[in-house]
DNA sequence: CAGTATCCAATATGATACTG
DNA sequence: CAGTATCATATTGGATACTG
């Protein structure tokens, strides 16, 4: 496996690549809620627990400008910005989706049904 | 997305849990190496470059602590260990070769043929 | 051979306060 | 509304030396 380059930054193999564009505790939450609809700061911000205003901008920027996340500014006040999928955040999804299928399989092996937790919570109003 | 617990962590989401499993630096390369056959520890350090000691006795330990990777030690002078894939570590490997192969794909569109690099690697000898 | 131990730098994350 | 700025802590990774 040998190692690649691309803007000076250096990958050992390329899952270690794929990890730096979708890996980190907070890209996939992002990636996650703009798969259906575009959605503003604020959408984002309060649909994702226990993310703070620092990690979610941190988050948004580089999903920027990996190119997985386009922004949008309309000129208003208060100002409107719009965050949507681009075509290669849209091709990614579905890896998101096998990898969260594999976590949902493995949880289920360490006796957590996380379907059920997930429509607990939809019962309880959020 | 509900929080998960188990052995008092949080996960916050199914991928979260997974990226944990098999994230970070050094995992794949080992798992990666495993997944043909069984190594010692000397020969996991000799394959995978750039990897220190610390970082690959961390990530054996915490791939056996996961159910990943199995140990076994031979009572010899000098000690002989065997690390190997487990059954877990088995069904994970296809997820590693899908997360890889979307990195191979992406790297094509950023203008790196991987698969070629592999080729010249294997033609200078290593 | 198969690791430990120690020191150090860089990064990730959180908490809080502030702003055009 | 959509962020910045600052301070603090925890984790990650590298370098080097040492050991049963």
């Amino acid at each position: 496996m040998p190692d690649v380059f691309i803007h000076n930054q250096r990958f050992y193999n390329p899952v270690d690549y794929v990890l730096q564009l979708i890996g980190g505790t907070w890209k996939v939450p992002v990636l996650w809620r703009l798969r259906k609809r575009s959605l503003r700061y604020t959408e984002l911000e309060k649909d994702i627990p226990h993310i703070s205003q620092k990690m979610l901008t941190k988050a948004l920027k580089e999903l920027e400008a990996d190119g997985l996340v386009s922004k949008t500014t309309f000129a208003e006040v208060p100002p409107r910005v719009i965050y949507a999928l681009t075509e290669k955040g849209v091709y990614l999804i579905p890896l998101v989706e096998t990898i969260r299928n594999y976590g949902i399989e493995l949880l289920k092996e360490s006796g957590v049904d996380y379907d059920k937790l997930i429509r607990e919570e939809q019962k309880t109003g959020k």
